[in-house]
DNA sequence: ACCTGTCAAGTCTGG
DNA sequence: CCAGACTTGACAGGT
């Protein structure tokens, strides 16, 4: 099986590269001049599309071949605030360039809404919200050009005390959704309330493909079986990947591999959190397993070190390559791993 | 140059 | 019913 890692949107090896810079409302309602201030929010997104194109730059240089947009690229994008400001006209063109540059040299990129988009909420206005949330990240998307393959990864959402009804409501609300949107979305299980079963259930309901984590799948692991997950759970959820592929009319795997998230324990105490660096030998257990089915993979690093770790991860690998543990780094950001 | 409290948004817990 | 925790990078305002 072949591996491809990616890491999530900064870099620590890039100086002044941040792509979520941003402005308060409190500062933009401080401004005497209100166009002024509006300028200033598009020349700080311009910004933040420069450092993001800097970034997939460095990517590429590191022969690294998947990597995930910040989500504040265009600060107060959806802020009541500052409508009908339309940040999308001005941006156009960088954004294409960010875009093509990732088409033309075979960068899989996403996008991963924060926890404001949550469409099992009971609350209208919340689901309201995590429309126009959704909608400004698909608008992104479309401006770089990317098609259907770029995904926008969220999360169930909320439990609201029954867990079940907030499944349904989620599978309702998201149902709701244009083909335009809904086929823009992958669902991910989380490490509080909806685990792997519970998330992959929805995801095959409602027609989208899912993101393993398997950092949030040890913390919040519901009633599944250690050898479950591998043997029952993980050839369905590649199945959710190959239903997308044969939408898309993509004969190989390799133009939309299956993709999942992997990070660390922070520690014994903090279990949830994340730590700095993705510990090599609980990884290449798993690829390995996932291998016995699967030939092509990407998994998404959720380090703090951000591209640094993914750096270590690959010596990491190389090491465990020497000593015959069943993985071959093939260069800067792939391995190809062995099936136990 | 560096430090600290705050930031648009949601949900859960505990009081 | 409400305050605080959760979690995270960056601002904003101060020294």
């Amino acid at each position: 099986m072949i591996v491809r890692f990616g890491f999530v949107a900064m870099s620590l090896l890039l100086e002044n590269a941040s792509p979520s810079r941003t402005m308060t409302y409190a500062t933009l309602s401080k401004l005497d001049d209100r166009e002024a201030g509006i300028r200033k929010l598009e020349r700080i997104a311009e910004e933040n599309l420069q450092s993001t194109l800097r970034i997939l730059k460095h990517s590429k240089a590191h022969e690294i071949a998947m990597y995930r947009f910040s989500s504040k690229l265009i600060p107060l994008a959806t802020h009541e605030g500052v409508a009908p400001w339309n940040p999308y006209e001005a941006l156009a063109p960088a954004f294409r360039e960010v875009g093509g540059f990732a088409k033309e040299k075979g960068i899989r990129v996403s996008f991963h809404p924060d926890h404001f988009c949550v469409f099992s909420t009971p609350r209208p206005e919340v689901l309201q919200n995590s429309e126009k949330d959704l909608i400004h990240h698909v608008r992104m998307l479309e401006l770089m050009n990317l098609d259907e393959t770029a995904k926008n990864n969220i999360h169930m959402g909320g439990a609201y005390g029954d867990k079940v009804v907030a499944s349904e409501r989620f599978i309702e609300q998201f149902s709701r959704l244009s083909p335009t949107y809904k086929h823009r979305v992958t669902l991910e299980n989380d490490d509080k309330t909806f685990n792997v079963k519970e998330t992959l259930a929805a995801a095959e309901i409602v027609g989208v493909p899912m993101v393993l984590d398997i950092h949030h799948h040890a913390v919040n692991p519901g009633d599944i079986l250690e050898d479950e997950l591998i043997e029952a759970l993980w050839p369905r959820i590649d199945h959710t990947w190959q239903i997308e592929r044969i939408r898309l009319g993509l004969a190989d795997i390799s133009q939309l591999p299956p993709k999942i998230h992997a990070s660390s324990p922070k520690s014994l105490s903090d279990p949830r959190g994340h730590a700095d660096f993705v510990e090599a030998e609980p990884l290449l257990h798993f690829l390995r397993g996932a291998a016995r089915t699967t030939s092509y993979l990407d998994c998404m690093l959720e380090a703090k070190s951000k591209d640094a770790a993914l750096l270590q991860l690959m010596k990491d690998m190389k090491e465990l390559e020497q000593n015959g543990q069943g993985v071959r780094v093939i260069d800067g950001g792939t391995i190809e791993v062995t099936p136990l």
